[in-house]
DNA sequence: AGCACGCCGACT
DNA sequence: GTCGGCGTGCTC
């Protein structure tokens, strides 16, 4: 490859993380500087990292250029993660400076390689031979010629350090310094393979060809749970590997990736590398470093791994696609199913998104003949999709306060009978999320936000949802001191717990929330314990419906399938159906049937009749046209802008004024609605308000955002946030 | 991001 | 008079 070189002195642009939005000229340092560099170059005072961006401009008074202070000891950035970081900036209108940050979240990269000493046979004879040190020189020659750590060595041979240390002295084992970051043990692609069904082996077939190609494809790959997707998917990174190339598997929550790393460990006879929030900052040097130098084939992770400098990236798998945790909704904005399809198109590499409900975006993709198809139908073994149900909530005789219907409480009973699990999904964390005073009225909210506190009554406080404040539980209004008259309002898993254990007093109850767990850790142990038969009852919240195996489970219960489908989200819907069609595919495994009802206030409800009726395409195709004569995402576009200060007043003027002064967007047609308060009008003390931007899907948006937004002097106490394809706009 | 520069209010 | 508030601007 022909990679650009600079001498000497000669004039170079470098993009360093500081938020400045342009690329500095530096002098290339002594033995001259490739592009894509990582270096250290003087800024101010201080010394700042950065990348060889391209050619310096020399528009700077060129005495007072400086000169680049060193090169850092890692490959080079590739020139098509410079294009991937500029294409990923203009799009989410992010500055480029945030954007290479983002690439540049190693700990340690500036550092010199971190070494250590390994052990390994020497030439020297020993004075005289003892046990001890006939183990540790066995050891070494059955490894032939691999080297240890004293540690290691001491504990492979089943001696103290000591005996290696006077082994050391006599040059029997010989001491030297070894990089501490170590190459990820190779896969073999051949090693644990399954036999695939010939539904499976035919989707496999169709990944192989993708992938053999070479070329950018993005395919859709659909299944439901226990379809075998993992075991197809992994068969496209098997052939990956087998083609010299590197694959990455994102999945969307870091609980999920354990299990994973136990399957890849069963296909391909090694853990992968992996990366995300959960892993020490060594190992996490060690990823980036290593998928740097081509040294891990396959890197498992969350969607900050995209920005790894892989140097060969043959594949992409966008585990769960439809997750809405794909979209970072914090710092810079941008959604990782989208960026994994950029990446992948200018690394001539496949993307995989799997999902067993797809996201309309990417079923959109698919009609418009972007993305290719593949559906996986059969399950494994012989269970069918479970029995799905309504339960007409309107003429069920449900007591205030209880939730439980009698329809649905029958067939609790009957599969506690058959010692069969039941699971009751209801997507609200805590005790109750209101909690009312029956004197004024008044309902706890949190000083920060503008949200109401929920009693968890498990952690005997309240709790903002938004912002994570707690305060103890009070015994009298905050508002007029009446004592004794505060009551919980409304369902949470906690209080469903409590409902369902009074109506069966001998059966096992479990709630699953993720707010019950110290740990991830912990959550896994318990989820796989009641997994295990650990209980007759699960009481849970969308926890639930994320990747667990619960096999002697055949009922489930939905409380209120209709919470989700309030309020204007134009996603509701589209998320009310995954999440009703996950929980209810988490009933009848192996040979036992499964039957999910779900208790609703409104069964002929458009989106509860396509769930019942288990016909995706004609809900799809429903969804698509509404938003089609709507002119929103997918068929539009649509950006969120989001203003926040401590101050109310200011908040409303300034938007009011962006509002007001709006012939940019005019001009490509696209219209302005709000300023209104935010989803959530106040958190953390900063008031907010959303402006929303519609446009058509071929409008210049990006462009015209970038005009409209330069043209307002900002107040200092005011930020201003912009989100291209918001996920959620209510 | 830091850090210096600079221009108005209450103190020795 | 001057100490210090943090708004503004610069860093190759």
């Amino acid at each position: 490859m022909d990679l650009m070189h600079f001498n000497e002195g000669e004039l170079v642009g470098v993009l360093t993380t500081q938020p400045i939005d342009r690329v500095l000229d530096y002098k290339a340092p002594e033995g001259g500087v490739m592009l894509g560099a990582f270096v250290e170059v003087p800024l101010g005072p201080r010394k700042v990292i950065g990348v060889v961006w391209g050619k310096g401009t020399g528009d700077y008074d060129y005495a007072k250029v400086r000169s680049i202070i060193r090169v850092l000891d890692v490959a080079p950035m590739r020139e098509e993660m410079q294009t991937f970081l500029a294409r990923a900036a203009a799009y989410t209108l992010t500055p480029m400076s945030a954007m290479l940050r983002l690439a540049t979240r190693a700990p340690g990269l500036g550092d010199p390689p971190s070494m250590r000493k390994v052990y390994r046979l020497g030439t020297g004879a020993p004075d005289r031979i003892t046990d001890a040190r006939t183990k540790v020189i066995e050891v070494l020659r059955d490894y032939g010629g691999l080297s240890f750590t004293m540690k290691e060595l001491a504990e492979m041979a089943g001696v103290g350090t000591s005996v290696v240390k006077g082994l050391v002295k006599q040059g029997v084992v010989s001491e030297e310094e070894a990089p501490r970051d170590t190459p990820y043990p190779a896969l073999d692609p051949d090693y644990g393979r399954k036999a695939l069904t010939a539904d499976q082996e035919e989707v496999a077939t169709v990944l192989l060809d993708g992938i053999a190609a070479g070329t950018y494809g993005t395919t859709l790959l659909k299944g439901v749970t226990g379809s075998g997707k993992t075991e197809v998917y992994l068969e496209a990174v098997a052939a990956c590997l087998r083609a010299g190339r590197q694959a990455l598997v994102l999945l969307p929550e870091i609980a999920l990736t354990g299990e994973f790393l136990t399957r890849v460990e069963a296909r391909f006879g090694m853990k992968p590398a992996e990366w995300h929030s959960g892993v020490t900052m060594t190992e996490r040097r060690r990823c980036w470093k290593m998928v740097g130098q081509g040294a891990a084939q396959l890197v498992v992770g969350a969607r900050s791994a995209l920005f790894l400098p892989f140097q060969n990236l043959g594949l992409i798998v966008v585990d769960e696609e439809h997750d809405t945790s794909y979209k970072q909704e914090d710092g810079v904005l941008y959604n990782a199913r989208d960026m994994a399809v950029l990446r992948a198109s200018l690394n001539d590499a496949q993307v995989i998104l799997a999902s067993a409900t797809p996201s309309l975006e990417s079923w959109a993709n698919v009609e418009a003949g972007k993305y290719h198809r593949l559906t996986l139908t059969s399950r494994f073994g012989d269970a069918v999709l479970p029995q799905m149900s309504a339960i007409d909530m309107r003429v069920e005789d449900v007591p205030g306060g209880k939730w439980v219907s009698p329809a649905l409480k029958n067939a609790m009973k009957d599969r506690l009978e058959k010692h069969e699990q039941s699971l009751i999904f209801l997507n609200r964390r805590g005790y109750a999320p209101i909690t009312l005073c029956r004197a004024c009225g008044h309902q706890i909210g949190c000083d920060h936000c503008d949200a109401r506190m929920v009693e968890h009554r498990f952690l005997k406080r309240l709790m903002c949802h938004q912002c994570g404040e707690t305060k103890p539980m009070p015994t009298k209004c905050p508002h007029c001191e009446a004592e004794d008259r505060l009551s919980a309002v409304g369902p949470g898993v906690e209080r469903m717990g409590e409902e369902v254990q009074a109506l069966f007093p001998d059966a096992r109850v479990a709630v699953l929330s993720s707010d019950l767990y110290g740990s991830a850790r912990a959550m896994k142990a318990h989820i796989e314990e009641i997994a295990q038969g650990g209980c007759d009852i699960i009481i849970g919240t969308q926890l639930v419906a994320k990747g667990h195996n619960f096999p002697n489970l055949t009922l489930v219960g939905v409380i209120d399938a209709d919470l989700g489908l309030q309020g204007s989200d134009l996603r509701a819907a589209e998320r009310t159906f995954q999440l009703m069609r996950q929980v209810a595919g988490r009933a009848g495994r192996a040979e036992k049937p499964g039957e999910a009802l779900l208790q609703t206030y409104q069964p002929e409800h458009a989106v509860i009749r396509a769930i019942l009726a288990g016909d995706e395409e004609s809900f799809w195709a429903a969804e698509a046209e509404e938003r089609k004569a709507a002119g929103v995402p997918p068929y539009g576009r649509m950006a969120g802008i989001v203003l926040s200060s401590p101050n109310v007043q200011e908040v409303f003027d300034v938007g009011a004024d962006m509002a007001r002064r709006d012939m940019p967007l005019r001009e490509i047609g696209a219209q302005v609605f709000g300023p209104a308060p935010a989803p959530i009008a106040r958190i953390r003390g900063r008031h907010r308000v959303r402006l929303l931007v519609k446009a058509d899907k071929q409008a210049p948006l990006q462009k015209a955002l970038a005009t409209w937004v330069g043209q307002f002097k900002l107040p200092n106490s005011l930020r201003l946030s912009i989100d291209i394809d918001p996920q959620s706009f209510y």
